[in-house]
DNA sequence: TGACAAAAAGCACGATCGTTCGTAATACTC
DNA sequence: GAGTATTACGAACGATCGTGCTTTTTGTCA
């Protein structure tokens, strides 16, 4: 009963490292047997299913991604503080992160958009829950006055996102050197746009 | 020669479909056979490989993506109204575009960082034009004096980019009744930012 | 230490993948 | 309409896919 549990977990390890970079479709049983040198019928029987496996992978994804990004920023105080510690992890999150192929939860969103299923629907569910984590965080900053009382909280979650998003094409696809001066000039821009007395935007 | 270059075209033409529900590495030559009721083997001798198919369909998109973004933005006058043309067209061919995948350039942006060759090349080929077009055309709104001087351009780029990016996902993945609004919203402050005289912002 | 449960391996399956090759059918040119 | 170049097909290949089943190995606990 420990054994099993241990090597579960070892393999799903590698199994977020291989989806990160091939993805959640093409993350394969045998390649993935093959990293832990165990046979596929091993490996296979702790998930019942590919499936099965992907939705364990998206799982462990998204408790690493709530522990490296948002937990830590709960502790920055509320408000802009809040906010600009989520944007500062969640960007720190994308590149530096021991994974090879980025965020996967960004890969997927794109490589399950039209692939319906559970895998699917389990994302779409932890997106829409980190949608309103960043409302909240907004509201909050509204409440600390720190923003101006006519944000629109999802629109702002909405540009965060966007300016993530940014930084994840330029600086993944095009390596581009100037992605993170930009997304956080862009960052700066948006942030500025919303505090109360607002001076130059730019 | 005139009955073969038809086909070709005609394959082309599923195989955009295909691809951009399944992506480029999804895009099967088997299944894209079957759509067109012919051999696989009659319908590979046209590409000479998988990736020779890849690239042929992804030059047909952005082909595409020309004719339907961009030739038809430069009719609107020069400078801010042009931008705005642009956006516009960018969104209506994310969700309208007869491609039942939304945009194939974005979907393989996402599926191709990490997988190196020949695909991923043309693909940042492609997508480093089009941020140069778009960064060429914040510099004609400032020499019209649209713009404030001190707008960067490659930055208003990225922040434009970012805004499609962040519609994709939220209407395409998140099925968001709101994003095509959002999106707008974000565009015009963006906008605005970058005015010359500059008023409220949202 | 021996009994029992859990975990891993082995093997095979049907399907599909991209690709090659030889041949049949078709379209184009004179 | 004949001759030729082009286009398409059929069959097969080795590889890999996800997934069962059975057996062997391994770990756990009385």
């Amino acid at each position: 009963m420990r054994k099993g549990e241990a090597t579960r977990e070892r393999i799903l390890e590698s199994a977020l490292e291989l989806a990160s970079t091939e993805g959640l479709t093409g993350l394969s049983i045998g390649r993935l047997a093959e990293r832990n040198a165990m046979s596929k019928s091993g490996l296979f029987s702790h998930f019942g299913s590919k499936e099965g496996l992907q939705l364990d992978v998206l799982e462990l994804a998204t408790a690493k991604f709530r522990e490296r990004v948002f937990t830590p920023a709960l502790r920055a105080d509320r408000g802009e503080p809040r906010i600009r510690a989520l944007f500062t992890r969640w960007l720190d999150w994308i590149d530096h992160q021991s994974l090879p192929g980025g965020c996967l939860l960004t890969a997927a969103a794109a490589e399950l958009d039209d692939q319906p299923g559970a895998t699917r629907d389990a994302l779409v569910d932890v997106q829409r829950q980190w949608a309103d984590t960043l409302a909240r965080a907004v509201r909050i900053a509204i409440e600390e006055r720190h923003f101006r009382p006519d944000v629109d909280p999802p629109l702002f979650a909405f540009q965060l996102h966007a300016i993530v998003l940014g930084y994840h094409h330029a600086r993944r696809l095009l390596r581009d050197p100037h992605a993170g001066r930009r997304a956080r000039e862009a960052f700066e821009a948006l942030v500025g746009s919303a505090r109360r007395r607002k001076g130059r935007v730019a």
